[in-house]
DNA sequence: GCAAGGTC
């Protein structure tokens, strides 16, 4: 019995029959260079056989279009969505199928030693297609191993199998339609904006491939988002404790607030009463997690970031260090390791390295080893690790090794452990912690340089201990921008949305580079070029979503299931094209497409548009609407069935959903009832044939025609339908001085909800509860006033909500109470006049006594030295400085003048300045005069103050005021200066 | 001159 045995490059071939012959196999040539021929005899199945082993070099068979289609002025794009495919044998691959051919013929059996995964299986078909041809009644086999080592390629010589069809068949298709979308998509826009910008575009070669532009989308979207960030200002107070030279910062509970006013104030009552006492003092173990097995996306990922190697270049590297047997398969998305593997003899293939070979030893000393186990599993190969022990590498592929044996060592080896202290302190109410790090044991960061931990000292703090902090200092900062993409970022998203595989990820980062769509703005961040965005922005336009990850996302779950054999191979080419019916007008396809504005609005236009406008308007029933794979039997080939679902029931019962039907007009009263003119989906003259235009040509060049164009079947459903518009990358946390923070409104509690008109108590507290509504009784300026508190005690568990009614709700003096915080008999809160707190908003319960004079001397109508203010609200105004009246918000007067011109200004509240911004900052800027200052605004409003225009009332504004989580922040202040208000 | 996937 003789075996011919076929791998998938010249390196396994190699290797494989080095480790089945224990060493003793020949070697001669093929025909072609670089794929060898070796020879040996090994047992198979119980019997001693003769062994050829040779090779392919990845995939034998390519796909292309028969040759009318392909010039590129030879026929309109569109027609090669149903143009014949062939598939070949390149011309540089004939030597490689001949030595196949010349080989099997003095065999018995075939096995199939192509890498096993689902281009492996696929290549396997081609060398059985080849094989097959020339030598019937072979006997095929299908050897499956996850490693070229001998244990596991003997363990698969043992166990041969039969190769998977599914698998394979999933890959065709997946040619296929790589093959018509990207060449009918890059010809189209290639030809289309050559002659749109000859003199930009005349030598670029515009491409379009369903990896490569979803890779392009995403650099444009975080750009955008980049560009697109407004910078917030906020402020926070910042604790320090120094002693001995060991300085300690104390971080604010709150963070940071976006009112500089209510930051200020509390600031204030800090300063006035700094004594910090400490209310909690916690210790606890703190781990730091040794790394997960790596897979192929890690790996990349890791050495772009630490080793500094790009993704590209990682996966030569490793694809080397693969072939010579010192890493296992570099393509991997396993990262747990199977339970039967010797992790032990692989850690002690180490232990005689002069750096890590004292660290595997511990590891074998301490027990073996426990790698932590990740959740991943292709289930075919193991995560990536070393296989073999080397010193004898140099350069990037020395370090690439290196990172892997480390890695492989730190995730056998034990978390990092350390002891956490935080500390709590209380200063006027204000809570702020910091907390100290001793490392305990480093464990697996003794043999991982890549991961940093470092203790944090800090003083000793005992419960109860009060002291005086060295500084307490009012902070300003800015929020700011996501960073552009890295590579590693990059290679993220495509993992995460299934753009590419992992071996392919780096490549289409460099199509993109290469076409010009994208560049490194700093030798690590991509920015889009013109180019790029424009395809992007263009295709956006058009309602089509070509660089959005769902297409490519879509179809990956498909050829899983054509994999897993739960879907035909036909189904899924014919859905994946989303033409509706050939155009009655003009021959071209016709796609479904949703409304810009309006995804509920649906229609299907013409792939010619513009220069046929022919489209078909569907009404508002039409809720969806998918087409199937077959075509209606009256109308013809040019028309596909289509399973509809209605919005409504208006016409269920005559067409029960999910009705399947046809637009092609053989059910007029169909058309009739969806309101479609029949001028739109028929041909006027209905003898008129239009379907023949793109018949199938067939062409033998390697008898491997497949019958593609035969199929009738090439619409489907429109797949940006269940993604209108959802950025993946949207939702980016807000940066603060370049590290992620929690996003703001996180920090919040909710907002209280305004739920009807404020004529009724339907104010809502921080309980979700209807508040209920007091009126000032003591007799101080606030005398008469309205609030709302919750209607629950605070003893029974109810919220510290307050908010002051809109002034009109003051007019009628029907109730006197107290109003909440007030169990000591002090009154609400106010130090100043109520005719200056209007609206909605808090009355702050304090007052600030230390004026300090400014340097201009200016004093506002009060007669107290005014504060000087720099306008943050964007607008003509910003960073110019003024001056305002430095009291509180309600005892606050009207003064402002500008501190670089002297102009007083009369304060106007109800003045009409469109003060569109994002209204925190600032208290809002309700009344905001040309845009320029919200500050000297005595009504705070906050949160909305983005969406009010000056012009609205202050009690409607303010009432959309508190529905912004800010709202929530000054309710929630409020309670702090309540409690030490002077009265 | 087109894609993405193998590999060289």
């Amino acid at each position: 019995m003789k075996y011919l045995n076929v791998a998938e490059k010249n390196d396994a071939a190699k290797n494989i029959a080095l480790h089945l012959s224990r060493g003793t196999s020949k070697r001669r040539e093929g025909l072609s260079q670089y794929n060898k021929i070796y020879e040996f005899e090994a047992e198979v199945m119980g019997q001693k056989c003769q062994m050829v082993m040779t090779s392919v070099s990845g995939h034998l068979l390519a796909l292309e279009f028969a040759s009318s289609y392909k010039s590129w002025q030879s026929c309109n794009p569109l027609t090669l969505f149903d143009a014949p495919v062939i598939k070949y044998c390149p011309e540089n691959y004939e030597k490689i199928k001949k030595t196949l051919e010349k080989e099997v013929r003095s065999c018995q059996g075939l096995i199939i030693w192509t890498d096993c995964d689902r281009e492996g299986e696929n290549i396997g078909f081609e060398i059985i297609e080849v094989c097959s041809a020339v030598k019937s009644n072979l006997r095929i086999f299908r050897a499956k191993f996850s490693e070229i080592t001998s244990v596991s390629v003997r363990r698969a010589l043992q166990n041969l199998e039969q190769p998977n069809r599914n698998i394979s068949n999933a890959v065709d298709v997946r040619q296929e339609l790589d093959l018509r979308i990207g060449a009918a998509f890059t010809r189209f826009q290639t030809l289309r904006l050559q002659k749109v910008f000859p003199s930009k575009l005349a030598d670029s070669l515009i491409s379009y491939g369903s990896c490569q532009f979803p890779t392009l989308g995403f650099v444009v979207e975080r750009y955008r988002a980049v560009n697109n960030f407004v910078a917030e200002t906020f402020w926070k107070i910042k604790v320090n404790h120094t002693i001995n030279n060991l300085s300690v910062d104390f971080a604010w509970d709150r963070i940071r607030l976006f009112d500089q006013e209510a930051c200020q104030v509390l600031h204030d009552i800090c300063i006035e009463n700094p004594l910090a006492k400490v209310v909690n003092v916690r210790t606890k173990p703190k781990s730091k997690w040794r790394p997960l097995p790596l897979d192929t996306v890690e790996l990349e990922k890791l050495a772009s970031r630490k080793l500094k190697i790009n993704a590209k270049e990682t996966m030569r590297l490793a694809e080397k260090l693969y072939t010579q047997g010192f890493i296992s398969y570099p393509r991997t998305e396993t990262n747990e390791f199977p339970k039967e593997m010797n992790l032990r003899q692989l850690v002690e293939h180490h232990t005689g390295d002069p750096n890590w070979g004292r660290f595997a030893q511990g590891i074998l000393d301490d027990g073996g080893a426990t790698p932590r186990q990740g959740n991943k599993s292709d289930k075919a190969h193991p995560p990536i690790h070393p296989t073999k022990y080397t010193n004898s590498l140099s350069g990037n592929e020395q370090r690439l090794y290196e990172f892997i044996v480390r890695s492989f060592l730190a995730c056998c080896s034990k978390d990092a452990q350390g002891q956490e202290t935080t500390v709590s302190i209380d200063v006027a109410n204000e809570t702020f912690s910091a907390s100290g790090l001793m490392i305990i044991a480093r464990n697996y960061l003794e043999v991982y340089p890549y991961d940093k931990w470092s203790s944090k000292e800090i003083h000793v703090y005992e419960n109860g201990q009060t002291f005086n902090p060295t500084s307490i200092d009012l902070v300003e900062g800015n929020t700011s921008p996501p960073n552009l993409l890295t590579e590693a970022d990059l290679i993220a998203l495509m993992e995460k949305h299934g753009i590419g595989t992992d071996a392919t990820h780096a490549e289409h980062i460099e199509t993109i580079k290469n076409c010009s769509y994208v560049a490194l703005a700093d030798a690590v961040h991509f920015v889009p070029s013109l180019l790029g965005m424009g395809l992007v922005e263009g295709y956006d336009a058009m309602g089509l979503n070509m660089a959005r990850p769902h297409l490519r996302a879509q179809l990956e779950a498909d050829l899983k299931a054509i994999s897993e054999g739960t879907k035909q191979p036909d189904i899924v080419l014919a859905e994946q094209f989303f033409l509706v019916l050939k155009c009655p007008k003009c021959g071209s396809g016709m796609t479904l497409r949703q409304k810009k504005n309006n995804a509920d609005e649906l229609f299907i236009s013409c792939l010619s548009y513009p220069s046929c406008k022919n489209a078909v308007w569907l009404p508002n029933v039409v809720k969806s609407l998918q087409v199937q794979d077959r075509t209606c039997p009256i109308c013809g080939p040019n028309y596909n069935i289509v399973k509809f679902e209605w919005r409504n029931n208006s016409i269920s019962h005559l067409y029960p959903p999910p009705y399947d039907g046809c637009i092609g007009g053989c059910d007029p009263a169909f058309l009739d009832i969806l309101q479609i003119n029949p001028s739109s989906v028929k041909p006027s003259n209905s003898n008129q044939n239009i379907s023949n235009n793109n018949r199938p040509i067939v062409e033998n060049r390697t008898n491997n025609i497949r019958p593609q164009a035969q199929r009738q079947t090439t619409i489907g459903n429109m797949p940006t339908r269940n993604n209108t518009g959802n950025r993946q990358t949207g939702q980016i946390a807000p940066t603060v001085n370049g590290s992620r923070v929690q996003n703001t409104a996180q920090t919040r509690l909710p907002a209280p909800r305004i739920v009807g008109d404020s004529e009724d108590n339907n104010v809502l507290c921080s309980c979700n509860k209807p508040a209920i509504q007091l009126t000032v009784r003591k007799q101080n300026a606030n005398f008469g006033k309205k609030f709302y508190k919750c209607a629950t005690m605070r003893e029974n568990g109810g919220c510290d909500f307050f908010l002051w009614a809109p002034e009109s709700e003051n007019t009628v003096q029907n109730q006197f109470e107290t109003p909440p915080d007030s169990g000591r008999g002090s009154a609400p809160p106010s130090a100043g006049t109520s005719n200056s707190s209007r609206g909605w908003g808090i009355a702050p319960t304090f007052s600030r006594t230390d004026y300090t004079p400014n340097e201009d001397n200016v004093m506002c109508n009060c007669g107290v030295p005014a504060r000087r203010v720099t306008v943050q609200k964007e607008g003509p105004n910003k960073g110019r400085p003024f001056y305002g009246c430095p009291k509180n918000f309600s005892s606050r007067c009207n003064f402002f003048q500008w501190a670089d011109s002297g102009t007083n200004v009369e304060w106007n509240n109800s003045s009409t300045g469109n003060s569109r911004g994002r209204g925190r900052g600032r208290g809002g800027g309700g009344g905001s005069r040309g845009g320029a200052v919200g500050a000297g605004d005595t009504v705070v409003m906050v949160g909305a103050g983005a969406e009010l225009d000056g012009a609205e009332s202050a009690a409607s504004a303010g009432r959309r005021g508190t529905r912004g989580p800010d709202a929530q922040i000054i309710n929630k202040i409020h309670k702090g200066p309540m409690d030490c208000r002077k009265q």
